[in-house]
Parts: structure tokens; sequence; C-alpha cells
DNA sequence: GGCAACTAGTTTCACTTGAAACTATATAGA
DNA sequence: TCTATATAGTTTCAAGTGAAACTAGTTGCC
């Protein structure tokens, strides 16, 4: 098993020729198809613990983890953190709001906005539920040394950034 | 910005103590959900390129993509490969049928699988479609230098594996 | 003030999805 | 051989989805 290289130091290798560019595809060795697949399993498997256990949706469950450490988020903007489309959004937010994990409060300045609060119980339930995804995270994770696990996320960021260069 | 650091040598350093257990949960240090959103905006990026270009979706492309360096395979197995669902396999299937992009023979041992083959159309798709998703994806790549990229490859199979483990 | 353009959030609609039921075929066992 | 069980692939159905239309409220500008 090829041991997590020191790699050439910081940079300057540029186009990773790690293959030639040919007209077939190995979708096991493309960088798109692995990671989507690997992200879908992790889902999956994850969603197994909120959906099963709490009863709530991936969407639901990114709106409660956003309102969990920051409360005062409106529907649009956890639209712009969470990258789903805004009917989603208000969806999640009226399922929750209907088992009443969160409350919302309109503003006074700007009748058109809500302002999303947890409510005791939906603080209860995320007291219960993120230290559970926490722990699962952490089994997810244990095959990895924390230098790997620093470099993923690091590498992880440069590709968003690339990410965005291209979009831009 | 932090830079890919070389990382405490080779191993031993067990559960990645890179955070507490807290329960506030920051989705943006999240595994599961950084992954997810990444992986998100690759698919959606790409399928810009065989979408629009090329009119297929994401199911058809997976299943032209396996079909590029294996022939003989039949719906069931490309849904092991992709791990789709055998009715969106079979959907995809039927559409790339009646463009004829593939063509399917029923075996002669057994009356219910159909190998696929893609068809001289398909092939020519193909060999326009996958230089130009290699490409994008080396320009995806490029802020990488090798050994990152081949890091990145190894500690996603880490975590392919232990995701198995996981399962059972 | 009044009109046009804009924005937050909801609803509608046509399409996609996965689970389960179904069809047709194959295999194993009595 | 007959019956039960399994399998490959398709279809159905109920639920979920995003794009676009819509509602209600806001801002900019004359």
């Amino acid at each position: 098993m090829p041991s997590h290289s020191p790699s050439d130091p910081d940079a300057s290798l540029q186009a990773p020729d790690h293959r030639d560019e040919s007209h077939e595809l190995d979708l096991g060795q493309f960088l798109p198809y692995r990671l989507n697949s690997l992200a879908d399993r992790i889902s999956q498997a994850l969603s197994r613990i909120y959906g099963e256990r709490f009863g709530i949706t991936i969407a639901e469950w990114r709106v409660l983890a956003w309102l969990s450490h920051r409360e005062e988020l409106t529907a649009k903007q956890i639209g712009e953190h969470t990258r789903m489309d805004k009917a989603k959004v208000s969806r999640a937010i009226q399922s929750l709001e209907g088992r009443t994990l969160i409350r919302r409060t309109q503003s006074s300045q700007d009748q058109r906005v809500h302002y999303l609060h947890l409510t005791r119980e939906g603080e209860e339930m995320l007291g219960e539920l993120i230290p559970q995804a926490h722990a699962w995270e952490a089994e997810l994770v244990t095959t990895l040394s924390s230098g790997e696990y620093r470099d993923l996320l690091n590498t992880m960021g440069k590709l968003e950034r690339q990410l965005a260069r291209l979009e831009g």
C-alpha cells in the first residue's frame, strides 16, 4: 500500500501527468466520478443516522446544522451556505417548523424576511444528533493520520478555489 | 493559507483529534458535507460538458463510460460498477438505445440478459467527449502537485475501504 | 407620491427518482 | 416433472425535485 508520500515539496510540479489523455475513460480513475461516488456513499451512510434515528432529511439536517452555530439566519442565507435552491430550503423550513424544531420571526425592518431560530426542542434534538454525527465522522477517518486528514481538507480547499476560478 | 504541510510522517497518529466533539456543528469543517458539496459542484460543472454539448445525462454518461473500456457488459454489471439502481440503469439504456448510441444483444445462454455494445455512432461521440472530460479534469487539478493528486486518490481509497468496513 | 425594477419566500408544474410490483426466464430440489 | 425460489430487467406509483411563475413587500428614481 503506497504510503503517504512527502511528495516533491510544496509546489512547482504543474500538470499532474498521472495519465495520458486517452480516448478511453476509466471511471475508477476519473476524479469527478470517484469523488462523487465517495461523497454519495458517505451521505447515504450518514443519512441513516439522521434519517432513521431522527426522521429528518438531508435538507432539514443542513438547515438545523447551520442554525446550530449561527442564530438569526434567513432562508436566503441558508440557501447560500448550503447551495440548495430556495424551493428546497423553503420546504425544509416548513417541515421543521411544522415539527416545532425551529421557529420563525418576521423581521421588523423588512416584512419579507424571516429569521430562523432553533426551538428548545430543536436544540435538544441537535444535542443528541450532533455528537452522533461527529462520532460517525471520527470512525470514518480513524484510518487516516492527522496529517492525511489535514492534507485532504487542504486539497479539497484548493479544488474548491480552482472550481470557483473555472466557474468565474 | 496553510500550505501542504509534510505532516508528522507516515502514520501511527491515530484518531485525528483535529477538533473536539462539541455540540455545535460547523458544516464547513464537517467532512461529509464538504465532500458532498465539492462533489456536487464538480458534477454540475462537468455535466455542462456532456449535458449541454452532447445532450446526455449523468446516468447515460456513466453507462457509456463503462462501455468505453469494457464491451459485453450487462445492465446488472453496470449497476454494480456505478452503484446506480437497476431502474435508473434501465432507463439510461433505453434512452441510449433509442438514440442508437448503444446496441443490445440477447445472450443465447440466458434469455434474460442483454449484452450492451457501443455503436459506431456511440464510439464517435465518446471519441469527442472523453478527451474533453479529461481536459476538464486536468484543468481542475492543475493547482495540485502530482504528489497532492496522488495523496488525494490514496486518501479517498482509504475512506472507501473504511466505509466498506463500517457498512459491514 | 407613483411607477418600475428588485428581492424574499412560496407555489405550481412537468420531470425524475427509487422502492416495490411485475414479467419473463432460469435453477434447485422433491 | 412439477413446484418453489431466484434473477435480469421493466414498469408503476408515490414522493421529491428544480425552473419558472407567482405573491408580497421593498427600493430607486422621476
